[in-house]
Formats: C-alpha cells, structure tokens, sequence
DNA sequence: CGCAATATTGAGTAATTTCAAGTATTGTGG
DNA sequence: CCACAATACTTGAAATTACTCAATATTGCG
C-alpha cells in the first residue's frame, strides 16, 4: 500500500528541474507529485531511481540527430518507467499529466539486499516492459495507420477508461503529435484517422483529449484488420 | 570465460523437439549446439531457461492471428535471450545458422541467491535488452526503406563482420522474408534495396547470404538520412 | 541434373507523407 | 474580461513511398 503526498515542490520551476536527483535521499523511496511539463530525466542522465507512476501520465522519448522524434513509451498508473542501460538513462522523461511518482533507487532493481520483495517487483516490472514493446513492434511494424490509431485508443480505453452510460470516456492527455510519433505515424495522419472514426460513428470527442468510445466492438475490429 | 562444448546430441530431430527442457537437470548451466532449424522453445512454452549466444544466429518471432509475422530479434553472439513474463515465453525462438548454446535456468535471474554474479549479468543483459529495443523503434518508426535496410547492414556488420582487405565481409544467415520481418518491410523492397545498394557500389553480394561491405562510409550514410 | 524454394525485377496501385491552408483552442497582457 | 498571439488540430490536394501482383532468375538440395 503506497501513500501518496502530494508535497509542496510541485511548482514548475522546481519540477523542470527535476530536483529530485539532487534532494538529500533519506530513505530510498520517494513520493512526488510532478506538474504537467516537468522533466523527470533527460537522455544521457545518470540513472538513480526508476519511477513508479501511481497517477497521472508520463511520456518517455528519444530523439534521433536529424530530430526525429520516438515517442517510446506512454507511462500510465501501474507502469514502473525509466530501466536504465548501465548508469545512463537512454531516453528523455517527460509529464504528461500532473502525476504523482514514487521513486526507487536503482540499488532495489539491481540487489535484493534489504528489500527482496522490491527487488523482485522491479524485475518483474522490467521483464514486463520487455514483453510490452514486443507487443508495440508489431503495432510499428504490421500495422496500418487505422490499426494503429485503433489499438492505441483501445489500449488507453482499457487502462483508464471509466463507463459513462454505454459508453466509455476516458481522456487523452497527450497531444496528436505525441500520438504520432508513439505510432510512427504523421500528426495529419492521427488527425485524419480520428475523423474517420468520428464520422463512423466509432468514438465521439468532447474535446481533442476526451475520447467517448460508442462502439467497442467497431473500434476492436478496427485495430485488427480482418484476413 | 566459457567453454563451448559441441554436445553429441545435435541430430536435427532431437534439436527440432527442443528436448532440452526436458532434460534432467542436473546443473543450473547447460551447454547445447543447435542445428539450423531447430526450436528452442514456442510462444507459450513454460519459460525455464533464458539463452546465451556462444556463436550461430537465433531468431525471435511472434506472430499475429491474421499470419502477420514481426521478426522481434536476432541472436547473436553475445545475445542472451527468452526472457520470460510470467512464466511463458511470448515469442518463438528458431536456429537460423547453427548455434552453440548456453542455457541458464530462469531461476539465476529471478535471485541472486546461490549465484549473484550470474543473476547481475542475466539482469544486465535484461536491462540492455530494452535498450536495444529502443533502438529498434526509431528503426521501425521512423526510418525509410533504404535507411533500415543500410542500419541493419551495419548492425550486422558491426557484430560479425571481419576485414576482408579494406573491405567488411559477414554472412546472412536469415532468409530476406526474415529481415523483411524485421525492418517491417515486403520481401520485395528489402531485395530492391540490396540491389540498389549494389548498383551504388556500397556492398557486393557473393551468394544473397554472403555480403561484402565496399564502402562503410556510404552505408553509414544510407543509415540516416541527412536534413 | 532437375526441382523446389528463395531471391530479384517490373508495372501498377494503394497508402501515407508532404505541403498548404484553414479552423479551433489556449494562454497572455492590456 | 477581452483581444490577440501562439499553439494545436483539422482538412485538402499533390507527391512520394512502399506494397501488391506477376513474371523471371537464381540458388540449394536431393
């Protein structure tokens, strides 16, 4: 059971900064409360804690030379981000969505001395993760643009819609770009296929970032091209 | 340092069947030499082991219910794969050229009781692991044809290429539907980017399985377009 | 040597991107 | 609170890329 504080640095200024890797660390594990545009860590920073989100949503990227972007992960609550490779942190770390973060130092993930249960927690969660983006390859790779924007609005619906009469509502906190460049697709193409799905009846939007899913079954078959 | 043994029991029927893992299990690390072909374990199997690469090329496959394929890794040397979430491997795992194996028991990376050293270099290969699939997103998201066909040259190069004069030669042992199911790409416009290549003066193909890299330079460049 | 499997090449097509407006929405300073 | 600027989203048309279908060539194996 995780108490979550929201404690009193969640201005911006302190949050952009990411501070939490330069707190004095009392105890090995924090609780924080990021504000919507903080940076939990950049690529190439030296990797102390991987991050568990309890609310709230990050965004994990890379960016390649020519300024490609790769959206590589959206964190949601339950996920357990930021694994490094060696010391470094290989990707950047962005809030999506005012969230609230319990950090683990890194030590928990790579011995079981002290906290087995932890230890065994964070490895899981990596082994996990690794399963994950097998799954967001064939997304990636095998999937048409509609498929993608399909699975994607699936995949969100069941990890935090919530029922609204026949309905499911949930909101999508990051932008059409963000969604692009997680499905590797353009920001015109996301648009594009979000009006197809509208105009057939499928999902209704509030806003650009409330989804009203009207027919699950539609959007189910939409994400899987039949053959 | 680790000593290959190319066991007897290497007769395709008995490699087919993945008999490994039915094997008493007498010590925790077995070594294995598999023919090209064989299984090592299906999507769904109990994941008992997880595989070092001694030498040969594995490969990771998963398949989606309309027979869309996505090649999710190459083995090579220096791999270890098939970890497990849960206790089921969620792809496939075939020899594409015959491959010296070790196999160590799923059990030396969820503790490190018994055998730290190896559980933190199961886990570190765990954590490099998602990096590298990282990497392999920027290649399916966001590069073109000629730039995935010029990476995965260079990745493979880089491995197992040796020096041939000024030139890099290095075998291919995954068919071209293989690397389409890698790069995401027809079978098609994989052999039309090798025959552009060619035509280029980048690479030279003895047999389609043994590549010749004429000018590194160039493939690097191919590698990642300029803007 | 001949056959089956794999790889290459060609032509036409479908899908997504690119470029270019246009329309909302959001945030900010007056 | 409003007007304006900036940002985000949507829509359209043209261009490009990779795919599909089809035929041919090559390779490897029995």
């Amino acid at each position: 059971m995780y108490v979550t504080l929201s404690s009193e640095s969640t201005s911006a200024d302190q949050a952009m900064g990411a501070r939490l890797l330069s707190q004095p660390a009392a105890s090995h594990t924090q609780h924080r409360t990021y504000a919507t545009g903080a940076n939990l860590f950049h690529e190439g920073d030296t990797a102390n804690h991987v991050y568990e989100v309890k609310s709230g949503v990050l965004r994990l990227t890379r960016v390649l030379e020519n300024g490609r972007r790769q959206v590589i992960a959206f964190g949601l609550p339950g996920d357990i981000i930021g694994f490094p490779n060696g010391d470094a942190h290989h990707t950047d770390c962005d809030v999506v969505a005012t969230a609230e973060i319990i950090a683990h130092r890194r030590s928990k993930l790579e011995t079981g001395a002290g906290d087995p249960e932890t230890h065994q927690r964070l490895l899981r969660a990596a082994l996990r993760e690794i399963t994950a983006m097998q799954d967001h390859f064939m997304m990636l790779a095998r999937k048409s643009a509609a498929e993608k924007v399909a699975s994607f609005l699936l995949a969100i619906s069941n990890r935090t819609g919530a029922p609204l009469g026949n309905y499911t509502a949930f909101s999508l906190p990051m932008s059409r770009a963000d969604i692009a460049d997680f499905l590797g697709l353009t920001v015109e193409t996301v648009s594009r296929t979000f009006s197809i799905l509208r105009k057939d009846g499928v999902i209704s939007l509030e806003t650009p970032q409330t989804v009203l899913v009207l027919d699950t079954g539609a959007l189910l078959d939409a994400s899987q091209s039949e053959d």
